[in-house]
DNA sequence: AGAATTTATGAAAACGTTTGCAATACTATT
DNA sequence: AATAGTATTGCAAACGTTTTCATAAATTCT
């Protein structure tokens, strides 16, 4: 069946086998109500033998959107992002749109490019992660009037419409849920915070946090560690191995804290008893470790969903409202914290 | 900078600020050579003033590729697809190609939804994840001569071009480990795999490896999990707590074996002394598990970049090469698998 | 039965590019 | 200085759709 057209099946080979003209067949597709059922019929039948796959390109020609949406993350491969791009995927699916993905590795200028790149291909939105961007990256997207989003991140005072949480509180809550324990002397262990917003304010509202206490943290008790377990493994033993060691560690996101526990395991500590470890993020697997990991819920999947479906009606509204979404922080409770 | 035209900069817009014609504009990027470089610098300041962006659409209508290529997967939110999404992501961005990507949730209906909707965008190819795919996705494939391959599976029989590792060998790998370590009674915990020939393929290889030796697996041995630690936990729990337990788990990969693993320790199983756990994959995380996940290594990374690479000249290359390339597995002797 | 609507269809212009062909302006050759 | 090239540019058609406007057919009303 569905005889090979010679190539070129388009909406005129179309309308020649249904006998009729190619304005009635592309009516069939955006007003079938302004067609009579026969005709639709008629019209159907050639589209399934000839086996008619509408061009949404040509469409696009016409001011019509182009029905994608453009998704740009520091890594796909990372827990967390991967989950927010499911779910954005999946809603924005559900909306009939496409998603185009591009990853620019935690670089600014890799980022402008891709958002370029996008454009090009006419995306009808693009999505961001986080709040920090260049600031040609600013002026390409309000030149080009092409609305954009930022997801992961909330900020009272964002340009852009936003769906995400407070990394500062983040941090905060992490701080204060160790320092109710009575955790006075504390380790922290953060990636690199340069373009990567989300980690500098989740350090810097931590290290607030202490200080309000009336807790410093020296040099001796930070460490830089990327988002990688075996590196973080690392770190934690650097951290641990000094004559005197933090009775706690407050880490950058769940994966940083997955290291750190198993180095801690390493040098033969019992978690939580002679240290306690706290993430941020609660990742997919981060209730199943053993012990399970205390952390602060950051709820990706939520995050992901509700700025698909936000975004996609910013963009097929008419009278497009801003919106800024705070999704909440909640603290797990789990094995790796425990009192001093 | 940068004064915000109303709206439409098109290459007209350009070719007007720069007095030239469309045509020389269109030139000054598809044929520099064939432009004198006093006006193609006239042409380079109009179109910085009013920041025009190229509109691939528009070339696409000429017969142009649309320099994207389209990717379904299964999932995105899973560790080893995040990594090959992320590897082949980067390889064509190399060659100038930006990502649709799509997820169809282990559904072939939902399949070939997604693979439709991508040829609307008129991709210039789609890469599927393995070989075993519904006859109307097959079917429009070939009616729509759009190029496609199949990554994660390779088969020596596979109609499309194919970049990925043998599952078959995989588990019989997985099967053969055990067995020489003297296992005779092993457990097996295998996700659904109707749907899933990766899957579908490792159980019957691991089986019939078994099989050959002159054990059979009976079926309160058997067990199926999805692809989660808390579930596969579970499952592991239950086929733990019989009268008589297995001296080995062969997962059907590292994420069932992670999850078993931890189900052994809530058991109070030493591992490996008293039960071995063997995993298919070897995910990132895996080597830090304590203790280390023995496994079979899938090396998900190249196989993203290969197959990102091969597709992207079999794409634009005049005369495109079938190919079929068979990524080499490796067992991962780690912590979790010891002498009976 | 004829006029006035309403419904269904087609013709043609438009969208933003690319490209084959024609025209023009140079340069080199004799 | 006239001729033959060659390098540069513009014109207009083409790509696959959508949409406005006009026309034809069918229906309703008086």
């Amino acid at each position: 069946m569905a005889p090979k057209q010679k190539g070129n099946v388009d909406i005129v080979a179309v309308a020649k086998a249904a006998k009729v003209s190619p304005s009635t067949v592309s009516r069939t597709f955006n007003h079938p109500d302004l067609v009579s059922p026969a005709t639709r019929k008629k019209i159907t039948r050639a589209v399934q033998k000839l086996g008619y796959v509408r061009n949404r390109a040509a469409q696009m020609m016409h001011g019509k959107r182009s029905g994608t949406i453009g998704l740009v993350v520091p890594t796909i491969n990372h827990a967390i992002f991967a989950e927010v791009i499911q779910a954005f995927s999946d809603a924005i699916d559900q909306a009939g749109f496409t998603l185009l993905l591009a990853s620019h590795g935690y670089d600014l200028d890799r980022e402008y490019a891709m958002v370029r790149k996008l454009m090009e291909h006419r995306v009808d939105g693009v999505a961001l992660i986080g709040l920090e961007h260049s600031d040609a990256t600013a002026r390409l997207i309000a030149q080009q009037e092409t609305p954009a989003m930022a997801i992961w991140n909330y900020a009272e005072d964002s340009e852009l419409p936003c769906v995400g949480a407070d990394n500062r509180q983040a941090g905060r809550m992490a701080a204060e849920h160790l320092l109710q324990l009575g955790h006075r002397d504390i380790g922290l262990i953060f990636p690199d915070t340069r373009g990567n917003d989300r980690a500098r304010h989740r350090l810097t509202a931590a290290v607030k946090a202490l200080e309000t206490h009336g807790i410093s943290v020296p040099e001796n008790r930070m460490s830089e560690a990327p988002y990688s377990v075996s590196q973080a493994k690392q770190a934690a033993l650097e951290l641990l191995s000094g004559p005197s060691r933090p009775t706690a560690l407050l880490c950058g996101n769940d994966v940083i804290a997955q290291g750190a526990l198993y180095g801690a395991q390493k040098c033969g500590l019992r978690v939580p008893d002679e240290l306690s470890i706290m993430g941020i993020g609660d990742f997919k697997g981060s209730a199943d470790i053993e012990p399970g990991l205390t952390t602060v819920r950051i709820p990706a999947e939520t995050i992901g969903t509700l700025a698909g479906e936000r975004f996609t009606s910013y963009i097929t509204s008419e009278a497009p409202e801003m919106f800024k979404l705070c999704c909440e922080l909640e603290p797990i409770l789990r094995g790796t914290t425990g009192r001093i």
